[in-house]
DNA sequence: TTGCGAGC
DNA sequence: AGCTCGCAA
């Protein structure tokens, strides 16, 4: 027998003289249905009902019913054989689609389908069984048990999966058989036992993948996932033509271009093909090959690493966070894309659905409108730190904003990990990964500890609402487990009030969930009415139920009774750890370790990057002041004179040339430009004598005639000490003293945040305890029962009103790396933030023209406070001495100001309004 | 509406 | 056993 195809597995089975030639007959049907997928035809199934082996073909409704019936009889269970449908959503009458799963109810259809030679897998049972009168003699092991009592096994038995030792001596298989899942949930369990057997039938097989199962490593190759994959990798196939890897269907493929080539940067599949190719070998993996449909005979080993192995790639890395920023593929785009496009208040949900999705056209469709916005939610607003947050102000038009909070964070490489701030988790091929909330504060004092050298605290997790517990409820092995409880009170007998749902437990879920608690029995349903009073940030239901139900309530447990406990545990914490690995962790702190590590060698890196950019503005403010105390003077004649003859006077004068990054925006830029051609002519006359071109000087060429005025001569003189000062700071600085500053940065704003949520929790409470009281008072006195939710409605309305009118004092500053970022400390006078941002201004002048990421509110403010500023400041100092400017551009605030420079300030803010 | 893994 | 979780299909 050739050991290591796939088909000959099959084939095997059918030569196999123990069959009779029924069996045979309803195995080469399944055979040429099987074949590369893995559910049956109905024509197979009907064979299979036909041999006798399976007692009904039982319809999906039939089928519910008698599980019904199952489920309401007590000690004689209703044993039921039955194939039944689970797809075809269109069938009513019973019949059945072409596309069918079996479905395995008890143990009389498992053992039905083993008389016919089937084995079956579940995931805590495994079984092979006789054949028809014959044995397979496959077993000899627990052959009596299986003679006496065909039952399934229990997988961990049989296999000893918990005991290795035990599972060796199980005698393995020596015949082929089909093995078909009990139904399409495989998960590792049912991989190792598959797998167990196959590598006993296939020595050639190679282990691939490793998991960690019961604190015990099992190296295995998905095999069950091989059922399903073939299938997906069919279909794409089909899709997409015969010579096509399943795999480039992860490259950009839409229709727009921008969009391509944002694709291309985030899914990256070439790296992903040079990561498996490294991973796999490269003498087995060649990129770009693929596994022939055409050969009849595919190999085991071929199939595994040439296809599983890219197929389980792909799909860990999309649902596998990564430990640097505790994003999954999916997330990164949105906030690539909240970077790329600068979107604060206005950017419309399907706007950026369209934007971010490479299958726009499904999301715009009508169903799937809701669906994105609510993950979009869960994922970017809930957590601990949002990354986006969601202005849900505008009725459909919902918005998106950058967190401020999460400018401080720094996109991609965090300052902590967010992984542990905003908690992930996900489900992939061999792993699946849970981290837990932290707080962000000790995360920060741990990071503290290991800047110091000292060692970590131990980190709990934490939630936000410190209304709800989280307890510690077991520390096993494997990891600590933690029980969550949400609040919930009885406000008289017959209302109970939740405030606080546990972690892993939504607002709009529950409330489904209380809905079906009303309508599960529709004469008498276990609650009378429910109300909501939530708003995006708290929760707030109100139950009513019968004072029998209560009773009933209290007995049970009004936690358990309303589900408002949740569990979750340390145990299952996988992160790709670089490309391509990754790593289990077994606490919260070695997950921080990790980064610390790897973060601190970024700010070495950002620290060289910040300084060169600093030095390069620098330079440019320097030649800048220079050049107009040179015009201002008289040494530099502009007007009217050829552009090539002035620029090469700028070059004899020691002017740095800054060249345009890109020979496109050179292009526009000088297309601004009335004589445009002329001049680009003239430049690259110039530039052919010296190597340089003369719009390497249209930084200064380009200067605003406003920016003659002494006043901002001198306040360029002052920003260009500021900057050297800046400097000098930074060259000082360490990667250690960088992060710190930044942590500091952090808690300040951890501080205002709190500060802000207080009050607008003492705001929202308020409101409640008023919405709450007048309900409450209906309830109670039980007069008018009508239309109670009319009212609610309208009351959480104004609710919803306060929390925006709270929600508005975020900011929209956003800043990248690569932004030379003056920061400086907020001020500190309390939540109100218009003063602080004011004071960042100036720093504005070094930033580059397109970083106008001020939308127009903020212009607005700024002009007030500028406006308001002025009003106060006294005649300015006209005298050349910068010691004096700088002085009083800090204090700026404080200082009143003439009615002339009012003008100019008036001036130059609607400059900046028109140039948008 | 499905798979995927782990925990209950 | 069957449900949960998130995400992509």
């Amino acid at each position: 027998m050739v050991k290591n195809h796939l088909w000959i597995f099959v084939n095997a089975l059918i030569d196999n003289p123990a069959f009779d030639s029924q069996t045979k007959e309803t195995l080469t049907i399944c055979q040429s249905s099987f074949g590369l997928n893995c559910e049956l035809s109905q024509e197979f199934l009907k064979k299979v009902a036909k041999s006798g082996v399976v007692q009904s073909l039982l319809s999906w409704a039939d089928f519910k019913q008698s599980k019904d019936l199952k489920k309401t009889d007590g000690t004689k269970r209703q044993r039921i054989t039955g194939i039944t449908k689970l797809k075809d959503a269109n069938d009513a009458g019973g019949k059945y689609s072409d596309r069918c799963t079996l479905i395995l109810t008890e143990g009389d259809s498992a053992k039905a389908l083993a008389l016919a030679g089937i084995s079956v897998v579940g995931r805590n049972f495994y079984g092979v069984f006789p054949l028809r009168g014959k044995l397979l003699n496959v077993w000899e092991a627990s052959h009596k048990q299986i003679m006496e009592n065909a039952e399934i096994q229990n997988i961990k038995q049989i296999l000893g999966l918990q005991h290795r030792k035990e599972y060796d001596s199980v005698k393995s298989l020596r015949y082929g058989h089909l093995m078909i899942m009990t139904d399409l949930d495989h998960d590792g369990s049912h991989i190792k036992g598959l797998l167990i057997e196959m590598g006993r039938f296939y020595p050639y097989y190679s282990p691939c993948l490793s998991m960690n199962h019961g604190g015990k490593v099992w190296e295995a190759v998905p095999v069950v996932g091989l059922l399903n994959t073939i299938r997906g990798w069919e279909q794409v196939r089909q899709r997409k033509g015969r010579n096509t890897s399943m795999f480039l269907k992860a490259a950009g493929k839409t229709s727009s271009g921008k969009m391509n080539k944002m694709g291309k940067q985030l899914s990256l599949p070439s790296s992903r093909r040079k990561l498996n190719q490294e991973r796999i070998g490269s003498d087995t993996f060649e990129p770009g090959t693929y596994l022939d449909q055409k050969e009849k005979l595919i190999k085991y080993s071929d199939f595994v690493d040439k296809e599983l192995i890219l197929f389980s790639m792909a799909d860990l890395q999309q649902s596998i966070p990564s430990m640097v920023d505790g994003l999954k593929p999916g997330q990164r785009k949105i906030l690539f894309c909240s970077f790329k496009r600068n979107f604060v208040k206005e950017a419309k949900v399907v706007q950026f659905s369209g934007y971010v999705s490479e299958h726009s056209a499904y999301l715009h469709g009508e169903q799937s409108l809701a669906s994105p916005l609510l993950i979009w939610h869960r994922i970017m607003y809930m957590p601990i730190i949002p990354m986006v947050q969601v202005n849900r102000s505008e009725g459909i038009g919902i918005g998106f904003e950058i967190s401020t909070i999460r400018a401080l964070i720094k996109s991609y490489m965090p300052i902590i990990p967010m992984v542990q701030v905003n908690r992930s988790e996900g489900i992939g091929i061999g792993w699946s990964s849970y981290i837990a909330n932290y707080s962000p504060r000790d995360i920060v004092a741990n990071v503290r500890h290991l800047l110091n050298g000292e060692p970590m605290e131990v980190m709990d997790p934490w939630g936000k609402g410190f209304k709800r517990t989280i307890e510690k409820t077991a520390t096993k092995e494997s990891g600590v487990s933690y029980t969550i409880t949400g609040v919930i009170d009885e406000v008289n007998d017959s209302t109970l009030r939740i405030s606080e749902l546990p972690i892993r437990r939504w607002t709009q879920d529950y409330k489904e969930f209380l809905e079906s608690m009303e309508n599960d029995k529709i004469e008498d349903p276990f609650i009378k009415d429910y109300k909501e009073h939530n708003d995006d940030i708290t929760v707030q239901f109100e139950v009513i139920l019968s004072g029998e139900n209560m009773t009933v309530a209290k007995q049970e447990g009004l936690l358990k009774k309303f589900r408002l406990t949740t569990t979750i545990s340390t145990s299952n914490m996988h992160l790709f750890y670089a490309k391509g690995v990754i790593k289990k962790y077994d606490n919260p702190e070695q997950i921080l370790e990790d980064f610390f590590h790897i973060r601190l060698e970024f700010y070495e890196k950002r620290k060289k990057v910040l300084l060169d950019n600093l030095e390069m503005e620098l330079l440019k403010l320097d030649n800048k002041v220079r050049f107009l105390l040179g015009v201002v003077k008289e040494d530099i004649i502009v007007s009217n004179r050829k552009r090539a003859e002035l620029f090469i006077e700028l070059r004899d004068k020691g002017f740095t040339p800054f060249p345009k990054k890109t020979e496109n925006v050179d292009v526009a830029v000088a297309g601004a430009i009335d004589d445009a051609e002329e001049a680009e002519e003239n430049s690259e006359v110039v530039a052919g004598s010296i190597g340089v071109r003369a719009s390497d000087c249209e930084y200064l060429l380009s200067m605003v005639i406003g920016t003659l005025t002494l006043e901002k001569v001198q306040e360029l003189c002052a920003d260009r000490d500021k900057l050297s000062g800046e400097v000098d700071e930074l060259s000082k600085a360490t990667p250690k003293s960088l992060w710190i500053k930044d942590l500091d940065a952090l808690e300040r704003e951890l501080d205002e945040q709190d500060k802000t949520s207080v009050q607008a929790e003492a705001a929202r409470n308020e409101m409640k305890s008023r919405v709450m009281g007048e309900a409450g008072l209906k309830v109670v006195t039980r007069q008018a029962p009508k239309n109670p939710r009319k009212n609610n409605n309208k009351k959480t309305d104004d609710t919803e009103i306060v929390s925006e009118a709270i929600e508005t004092t975020s900011s929209s500053a956003m800043e990248t790396d690569n932004v030379p970022k003056v920061a400086k400390p907020k001020s500190r006078a309390g939540p109100k933030k218009a003063p602080a941002r004011k004071q960042e201004k100036p720093s504005l002048i070094l930033r580059d023209k397109d970083d106008d990421d001020d939308d127009d509110d903020d212009e607005v403010l700024e002009l007030k406070a500028r406006l308001a500023a002025y009003n106060l400041e006294s005649s300015p100092d006209h005298s050349e001495d910068m010691e004096t400017e700088v002085h009083e551009a800090q204090a700026r605030k404080k200082a009143p100001s003439t009615k002339e420079e009012f003008v100019n300030c008036d001036k130059f803010s609607m400059m900046r309004r028109k140039r948008k």
